[in-house]
RNA sequence: GGCGAGUUGGCGGAGUGGUGACGCAGCGGAUUGCAAAUCCGUGUACAGGAGUUCGAUUCUCCUACUCGCCUCCA
């Protein structure tokens, strides 16, 4: 068993793993708000996390893992695209689900144990407000249901911030109803022309951190293990998750170890739909960039750092991935080797784990290769046949082989290296040896510049 | 202003209180008709300052710079 080491937000520091329920892990990550494609950024974590499921599948059982990623399929966002599209919510955010798990399978990412939709948990969310109500920690006001942050001492304290504090910097628009500036909305009312559902307070839909905690406590109870995110997502989104959720159940105490990854960067700067510099998965699988090759990219970066994407990054990611893919064809994988093992249970440290990667494929291990390379979900059957084009050589072998025999005789190589020139020219490989002539389509393959020949 | 993360060789990027990974590129060699691929070998770095220590890139403090959050955002 390996010693899982994990970063934790909450104490600032690494600390030991060690589950509540080793019979069952339960982990949670933040999902979309399905109203768009995902862009680049937004698969940083959903890798992330599969690391860590496949990590924890391969240190307690895959059967003894629960992961669970929401779909928030209520929002303005939402609301707003179907109003300027004329299309029905429920179509945009159909079709939007379904491209995430389209785009996050190509990344080679596996499918959480759950992934519930917000509007299926509506009742569950009305419940845990009334219970705040109750409990004295949110009070209605105006349609609205409010959160009431001075109800709860510790709020802020994932983030590290105070409520004063907070108020002093505030830039949150102060709506007359709120008894303190920084109390969020846990519901708010809907007009007619907007989703709504019935509730003591109105007809109305839910805020937004709401729903991740209602949905987490159906699904893995008042305490977990696991909680993750963009560390962007620390405040306001984490920090109102906890204070909802510590407390609408004071018996539990929510999540155990809070995870947040770095923002990934396109030329220095964060990749934002506000900044409008950024680019989906869909958009780089289209211009050909394979999945394997994106993931490869994230993981060579640990996830707590900055990480620039950059097209020199995934040219050599595609290069090794093709080596590495024409060592372990074909080779049965070994046990996970301890050594790739303990960089990934040292705080998710997979660029490390790459390195060891490295090594053994210039020992020619295929077998620990390929097993290593597995807990980090690459070079598998599901994200392979990019590195293979389809084409049959066989006629340019024959003529080029004969070609290269009779320069051999004449020692007049001008034919032999025109032909060489022009497979050169459309991607192809050319290795010429004693035995033969080998030709491999290379990542820049071209059928069109061959049919000159 | 408040909170947080980062700063390692040409580039990318791990790690460690004491002989400075790894990948790519470069250079030299083997191989080749010439190449490619492959193999062997090889150089250059730990933002700056102070402190702790026998010794710090690694620990502490300060400074600088970069980035993020504080508003929808992963």
């Amino acid at each position: 068993m390996a010693e899982i080491k994990l970063h934790n937000t909450k104490i600032r520091g690494e600390q030991l793993f060690t589950p509540i329920d080793p019979d069952n892990v339960r982990i949670y990550l933040c999902g979309p708000t399905v109203y768009d494609r995902a862009h680049l950024g937004n698969a940083r974590n959903v890798i992330m996390f599969d690391v860590l499921f496949r990590l924890l599948r391969h240190e307690y059982g895959a059967g003894h893992v629960t992961y669970v990623r929401n779909f928030t399929d209520v929002d303005d966002k939402i609301n707003a695209r179907a109003a300027e599209s004329g299309r029905s919510i429920a179509e945009i955010t159909a079709e939007t689900s379904q491209w995430y798990l389209d785009d996050m399978a190509a990344l080679g990412t596996l499918e959480p144990t759950h992934m519930p939709r917000a509007t299926a948990y509506i009742p569950q969310m009305v419940e845990m407000i009334a219970d705040l109500i109750a409990r004295g920690h949110a009070y209605a006001a105006e349609g609205h249901v409010l959160f009431s942050v001075e109800s709860y001492k510790e709020y802020g304290a994932l983030s590290g911030r105070s409520v004063d504090d907070m108020i002093a910097g505030a830039r949150v628009e102060v709506a007359p109803y709120k008894r303190n500036p920084m109390d969020f909305v846990l519901w708010k009312p809907s007009s007619d022309d907007l989703p709504g559902w019935d509730s003591p307070w109105g007809r109305g839909r839910p805020g937004w951190h709401i729903e991740c905690s209602a949905m987490s406590f159906a699904l893995l109870g008042a305490s977990f293990d696991i909680h993750g995110g963009g560390n962007d997502l620390m405040f306001p989104h984490h920090e109102n998750e906890i204070a909802q959720s510590c407390c609408a159940h004071p018996e539990g105490d929510f999540a155990q170890v809070w995870m947040h990854n770095e923002m990934l960067q396109v030329e220095g700067k964060k990749m934002s739909k506000s900044l409008g510099n950024f680019f989906t998965v869909r958009d780089l699988l289209e211009q050909g960039v394979p999945g394997e090759v994106i993931r490869f990219v994230f993981l060579s970066t640990h996830y707590r750092k900055p990480m620039d994407w950059t097209e020199k990054k995934a040219a050599e990611a595609e290069a090794v991935l093709r080596k590495w893919r024409g060592m372990v064809a074909g080779v049965e994988a070994s046990d996970v080797p301890a050594a790739v093992l303990a960089s990934v249970a040292n705080d998710l440290n997979t660029a490390g784990a790459i390195a060891e990667l490295h090594r053994l494929a210039t020992a020619g291990e295929a077998p620990a290769l390929k097993a290593g390379a597995a807990l980090l979900g690459l070079l598998g059957e599901d994200l392979g046949g990019w590195d293979r084009v389809a084409v049959d050589l066989s006629d340019y072998v024959t003529r080029f082989n004969e070609t290269r025999a009779k320069a051999m005789e004449n020692k007049d190589f001008s034919g032999v290296d025109a032909m060489k020139q022009a497979l050169i020219a459309a991607g192809v490989e050319v290795r010429m040896s004693k035995a033969g002539v080998e030709l491999v389509p290379g990542p820049g393959f071209d059928a069109a510049k061959l049919e000159a020949l």
